[in-house]
RNA sequence: GCUCGAAUGGUGGAAUGGUAGACACGAAGGACUUAAAAUCCUUUGGCCAUUGCGGCUGUGCGGGUUCGAGUCCCGCUUCGAGUACCA
């Protein structure tokens, strides 16, 4: 009988449909395991063959890990809100749902084709009003909590409320956009719009005026991370900076937690490192410096507490409030002018234009060690989003403040022993202090790191400054000026925000004629007829952004039609959070900063029990395209074959590769590709036709995208996912690469050759051999070892090794043959699965259980040494397994091989290294 | 600039500090076949020897540690990814 795919395939994948074999429920009498992909949105261009990596390999594992016994929850979902669709239907006047559904049902049937394990009662789209009613919901909760710094959590607003009646803000010590001061009296006194606003300051969902990256193109705000080198990443159109009143999460608050938590979680390093950089902690002091003839202060932050005594100068972020109030009169015109220019430029071309530029303010600060007059700057190379927007500058040993100090001829003062500022500034923290010398404080002979303890000591005594800790991390803006996207659960009355009534949620994203901004440039929403409460107080116009709805999506799978709660107590006691997570790291200062932050919030109150969402996170390499070029020789319809092209005036031309085997091109099929390579003439090799390649990204435009369909119709399901995991390790990227898939094909085929003899199966009853006990717990144990370790390729030699030897001794052996067919089945559920029933099993093999190898059978009677000569091996030699390490050595150098390596020469040492080498040293 | 990662045959890639190149593709030769496909067998890092079963060399470059280094340490080169006036 030959091997079917087609037909075993349809058949066991109707068969678990059937029997719901991948449904999960919750069993407290297993241990969890919940495997997550990170879900996909739904795109129309559909699936191509690099987006089942990620989700081949866990399956795979929770495969594995259900045979191990555990009580595995895999799901899968989408991520169904988006830009594309929104645009489309710009374009098209389509409802973005309906052709988000329409992808969604093409997905779907492109992953069913594939045997994933997925438990689909549980599918949630992130556009179903059942799903984001607890987005909206998530929201409001933010709105109602704040950051309390002393407990280090959220806490309900209502509590800070109570504070403020009873005491002001005394004592006060929250998250915040700017420290306010008030007494209770003055509190109480507030009219309803006032005590809003004030709330409004520590809200950690709050509407904010903060300065966004506004894409004029899109018609939207992006958040930083949907923002690359001044455009934005979907679609690659010019951002600037605009100053609007936005919703925000205050994720800031929650800097140091994400940065904790990051020791607590199984992450590659590179990823938590860029988490790290991303979060941004700096520690440091924050120090005042008086304003010669004026009451203000100017507060800086400086990580080099120890270079007070090289200030020469201070500059200002243009932006920065300090500005109107440090310049003098004779200065105004010039600052004004300067700023203007600023503002006039695009965050793109700030970025690009690297020259130096700034004005005098006409004022001068105090140094407070030196007591020294330093001039006041305002410069763009001093951001106002970070610090105080303000910097002390030392030219010595910065780079910025030296290129500035050049440009307009400031002083530079070397602090440190032996440096040589007269090209370039001396940046390292290292070295001994020099010039530092107050009546007050002396730090000439310190080391940096002293220097700075010593410094900022000296500043908190003297209550010019204190130790403080800064953070790069941004809260979150997050509104969108979109259609497609969770509606806020918010209206204005009077003009204050209020949250709705968290009975009148889900929220429903109200219909509207066309999906573009209103005439008066309000967001789609404003077109929508009745937009209003019950009451007719007006409901928001923005939408929320990407993020929202995948920042918890993870605790919604476990318990997804529950109508009353996000997540119910008892299915989130029993999954807690996800065990493996899955997916690119092109989200790692996105999505899986925005979750954690989600979910800690979540934590603090007492909606979740456990403080992070994904305990171990692989991230799966991308798969790159591999395109074929035809040569066309110049002004004609000829093409020459790639190794003869160097005789010709060619141009590359981009051919399909579906149309190309092992770089061999179809030439009927070429022909038949386009209309004007009907009469095509070609200039063979060897009477092939050889295509040219390279490694590109996989697109429309390159003909390389191959499709995961055209590959189970071809080879088979099983064939495609042994193949994506045979092409190389799980989290490197790679080209995919067509080639080469024949020889998983032909495992396949020889497995199955080894069950029939043309027409009769013939695996049956037999004990089995001492060898093809050892085939097959050799293959247990490496397979097992490399699934634990991700290592997916190497299994698959593994399988291919032990069917060869299987079938060279010729093995018909049940016994053998079932257990390497559970082996085998997470890899392969389909061929698995038919064999298993076709040696006379019942039950699916995913119920089975997972061998444990046993090492008696992997030993040998004999073992071979190689015997090497000062490390270069010459011989080997075979021993009993346990011969004493002695008689070994003296076996060695009886061995005829050896007297022409020792001639003579003294043998200084030997060392045995048990079952591998006998390594003898002479000279 | 900074951070992280990588570099091994014609190709994808294997190697807890212990005989580098597993496994697979491709290629070459052979068997079966009228022929082709499929299948099976042999060879396949390089150089030399191949009427002798062997020798030399070899994991980006230069040092080091070790009886022994693709692997560990130091210094480079190149490529890739991320990030960027973060004071």
């Amino acid at each position: 009988m030959e091997y079917k795919h087609k037909e075993i395939e349809s058949r066991w994948q109707q068969y678990w449909r059937e029997n719901k074999t991948y449904k999960t429920e919750i069993d407290n009498s297993r241990p969890k395991f919940y495997v997550l992909d990170m879900f996909p949105y739904p795109s129309g261009a559909g699936l191509h063959v690099g987006h089942p990596l990620g989700y081949i390999a866990s399956d795979i594992f929770s495969r594995y890990k259900r045979l191990q016994g555990f009580n595995v929850l895999h799901p899968m979902g989408y991520d169904a809100y988006g830009l594309p669709a929104e645009q489309y239907a710009i374009q098209t006047g389509q409802h973005p749902e309906v052709t988000t559904r329409q992808n969604i049902d093409r997905y779907r049937s492109q992953l069913d084709k594939i045997g994933f394990c997925y438990d689909w009662d549980r599918e949630i789209k992130t556009c179903d009003s059942e799903y984001y009613k607890w987005t909206q919901w998530a929201f409001i909760q933010m709105f109602n909590h704040y950051f309390d710094r002393d407990l280090n959590k959220a806490v309900a607003v209502s509590q800070l409320v109570e504070k403020f009646e009873k005491s002001g803000s005394e004592g006060i010590n929250a998250a915040c956009g700017k420290e306010l001061t008030f007494t209770a009296e003055e509190w109480n006194e507030y009219t309803d719009k006032e005590k809003s606003d004030v709330l409004m300051n520590y809200r950690i969902a709050y509407l904010g005026n903060t300065m966004v990256n506004w894409c004029p193109k899109l018609g939207t705000v992006l958040a930083n991370d949907e923002v690359s080198e001044g455009v934005s990443i979907r679609g690659g159109y010019p951002v600037e900076q605009k100053l609007m009143y936005q919703w925000c999460l205050r994720v800031s608050a929650y800097a140091q937690r994400l940065l904790d938590g990051l020791d607590t979680i199984d992450w590659t390093d590179s990823i938590k490192e860029t988490q790290r950089n991303w979060i941004g902690r700096s520690e440091g002091a924050e120090m005042i410096f008086k304003i010669a003839d004026s009451d203000v202060e100017l507060e800086i932050f400086t990580t080099r507490a120890d270079t007070v005594f090289g200030v020469t100068f201070m500059v200002l972020a243009p932006e920065s409030a300090y500005v109107q109030k440090v310049v003098s009169e004779g200065q105004k015109a010039e600052v004004e002018a300067y700023i203007n220019s600023i503002k006039h430029k695009t965050e793109r071309e700030r970025m690009i234009d690297k020259t130096i530029s700034g004005v005098f303010t006409g004022s001068y600060a105090i140094n407070p060690l030196t007591g020294k007059q330093i001039p006041i700057w305002v410069s763009d190379y001093v951001l106002a989003g970070y610090g105080t927007g303000a910097i002390m500058a030392v030219p010595a040993h910065d780079s910025r403040d030296y290129a500035f100090a050049r440009h307009f001829n400031l002083p530079i003062i070397p602090l440190i022993e032996g440096c040589d500022v007269s090209e370039e500034s001396f940046d390292a923290k290292e070295g001994k202090m020099i010039n530092s010398q107050s009546d007050e404080l002396n730090l000439n002979g310190l080391e940096v790191k002293e220097a700075i303890a010593a410094t900022k000591k000296f500043i908190s005594e003297k209550g010019i400054g204190k130790v403080k800790v800064n953070y790069r991390l941004r809260d979150a803006i997050f509104s969108r000026q979109r259609y497609w996207g969770e509606p806020f659960p918010v209206y204005y009355k009077e003009g204050v925000p209020c949250m709705l009534d968290e009975s009148k949620l889900p929220l429903l994203l109200p219909e509207v004629d066309k999906f573009l901004p209103t005439e008066s440039g309000e967001p789609p929403l404003g077109r929508a007829a009745n937009w209003t409460t019950e009451e007719g107080y007006p409901l928001e116009l923005c939408t929320m952004p990407g993020f929202a709805g995948s920042s918890a999506y993870y605790l919604r799978y476990m318990d997804p039609r529950n109508n009353d709660a996000l997540v119910s107590k008892e299915a989130n006691e029993y999954w807690r959070n996800v065990d493996l997570y899955l997916g690119g790291s092109e989200h790692a200062t996105g999505h899986l900063i925005y979750s954690r932050f989600w979910n800690k919030f979540l934590y603090d109150i007492n909606e979740v029990c456990e403080q992070e969402p994904f305990k171990k996170l692989i991230n799966q390499g991308m798969i790159q395209g591999r395109s074929n070029f035809v040569y066309r020789i110049k002004d004609t319809n000829t093409f020459v074959s790639y190794n003869l092209k160097k005789d010709y005036d060619v141009t590359p031309i981009h051919v399909d590769v579906n149309i190309v085997t092992n770089d061999v091109l179809d030439l009927e099929k070429f022909k038949q590709w386009r209309p004007e390579f009907n009469d095509a003439q070609f200039v063979l090799e060897d009477g092939k036709y050889v295509c040219g390649y390279a490694v590109e990204k996989m697109s429309k435009s390159m003909f390389n995208v191959v499709n995961p369909d055209d590959i189970v119709e071809r080879y088979g399901a099983d064939t495609l996912r042994l193949y994506e995991m045979f092409l190389g390790p799980l989290e490197q990227s790679k080209p995919w690469d067509t080639n080469g898939i024949d020889g998983v094909n032909r495992f396949l085929k020889k497995l199955w050759g080894i069950f029939y003899k043309g027409e009769e199966m013939v695996v049956g009853e037999g004990e089995p051999t001492a060898d093809e006990l050892k085939s097959l717990h050799k293959l247990i144990k490496k397979v097992t070892y490399d699934i634990e370790n991700f290592s997916f390729n190497t299994s698959i030699s593994a399988f291919m090794i032990c069917v060869n030897e299987l079938t060279s001794l010729k093995c018909n052996k049940k016994a053998i043959m079932e257990q390497v067919l559970v082996v085998l089945a997470p890899f392969a559920p389909h061929i698995a699965e038919e064999l298993w029933h076709v040696i006379g099993n019942e039950g699916s093999v995913c119920d089975a259980q997972w061998p444990a190898h046993n090492e008696d059978y992997l030993k040998e009677s004999n073992v071979t040494y190689a015997v090497s000569f000062n490390g270069k091996a010459r011989f080997n030699i075979e021993v009993a397994v346990d011969t004493p390490r002695e008689e070994v050595e003296k076996i060695a150098l009886a061995h005829e091989g050896a007297a022409k390596w020792i001639d003579g020469k003294t043998i200084r040492k030997i060392i045995v290294v048990p079952g591998k080498i006998v390594n003898i040293v002479v000279g």
